[in-house]
DNA sequence: AAGTGGTCTAGACCACTCT
DNA sequence: GAGTGGTCTAGACCACTTG
């Protein structure tokens, strides 16, 4: 039952962020018990792919909203502040093997390739390398620098319709090259944290390939387990 | 009516590992229907209390099993090998403000203080401070070194009825004492990995802090987000 | 007040495990 | 075959949000 609705919510019967009709309609438009779907939205929404507002209705969940690259960090005030964003490179290339890997495609598709730095109280903090498939980010490509936004995935999902719904980060260690240390104003061989992010839209293509490196020593992650 | 049940489970009528009362009869000790009381049991097993098996019935769950430390690092040979454990030091001491805080006891209460290295393939990978709260481990406080097992967790349970059932780990970054890059057969001031963790029993009182050093080029990590 | 999701009831029938 | 959990039905009533 539950994998029928996933489809059409990923069929993208009902926009991100949009009401889903009601649970009465829904069990008649499938033939099925309240009880029944009422089951099937709860898994859904555990699992993160509709949101349910007592009072309001059930929701398609909509983009992420994208700053939390900085939960693995902590960089003095913990103010919550979302990191001024600069755009060093922006080029359209060809996938190499690894990028091709990450994002899904075949080598040699075009990508645009992005080096940006996200800085707070004006001292640059994070260095991030992102690769996004173009077929899909055309409108990215033809925007100049000066007029991106800082927050990527609401800038995404405005721009080029495309919604991050999930992602993978994985981390690991190192040091710093010195042209990525220059720009965070680190001296070469720098030990840095590497957090390595694959993002996926609602229908579970990867749409941004994404490393970002920050100073060791103000990485900080907690996790929870049972 | 899921607080209920939980409460029951906490205060211990069911030790961890063995079968809970059916449903038919668990729905009638709380005077509920049998749906509701079947939420109540599926609530708590997606929060990891329980563990429900089709046809079998529905189980405190047991202990962690322990090793998982590992899964934070990457060394070598994915084999799933056991690591070997060596006691380094062991010594009752008094809990120091920090110790205290992290175990949630009053600082000078008794405590055991562990200190061992754990090896895979001869070669030392992991250091770890251990710190528990003696009145519940006098068991292990008089057991000599040589007789303690590689794995901490089934041994807590089988020596000292001490169920861990939950666990947070806070991840960070830093570089080797000398003391401790020796235990490692590392340079001092490499750097390192360390893994902060609080250990947490069915009732959730906290009955474990340890804390982990590894080589930070070994670390790995993979995280979901949504 | 109307419409939404949240909790609950009292069953039926199926799938799995064990002996 | 007896006992367990898994899925489903067809309702009732409550709590929350909005006009």
């Amino acid at each position: 039952m539950a994998a029928a609705l996933r489809a059409r919510v990923q069929a993208g019967e009902w926009p991100p962020g949009t009401a889903l009709p009601s649970e009465q309609a829904l069990a008649v438009q499938h033939g099925v018990a309240m009880a029944t779907l009422r089951r099937a939205l709860e898994l859904l929404a555990s699992q993160g792919l509709l949101e349910r507002i007592h009072g309001r209705g059930t929701f398609v969940r909509a983009a992420m909203t994208g700053a939390p690259m900085l939960r693995f960090f902590r960089f003095g005030d913990g103010s919550g502040e979302v990191p001024a964003s600069r755009i060093v490179s922006r080029r359209k290339t060809a996938a190499s093997a690894e990028v091709a890997q990450r994002l899904g495609i075949a080598r040699g598709e075009p990508v645009l390739h992005l080096l940006r730095v996200r800085s707070l109280g004006g001292r640059p903090r994070l260095l991030e390398e992102i690769h996004l498939p173009l077929p899909l980010f055309q409108a990215l490509a033809e925007t100049p620098a000066a007029e991106w936004d800082d927050l990527f995935y609401p800038m995404y999902a405005q721009r080029c319709g495309v919604h991050v719904q999930r992602a993978t980060d994985e981390i690991g260690f190192g040091t710093l090259a010195a042209a990525q240390a220059a720009h965070l104003g680190l001296p070469a061989g720098h030990p840095c944290a590497r957090v390595e992010r694959r993002a996926y839209d609602l229908a579970g293509r990867c749409v941004e390939a994404r490393t970002t490196f920050g100073d060791a020593h103000a990485f900080h992650y907690a996790v929870t387990i049972t």
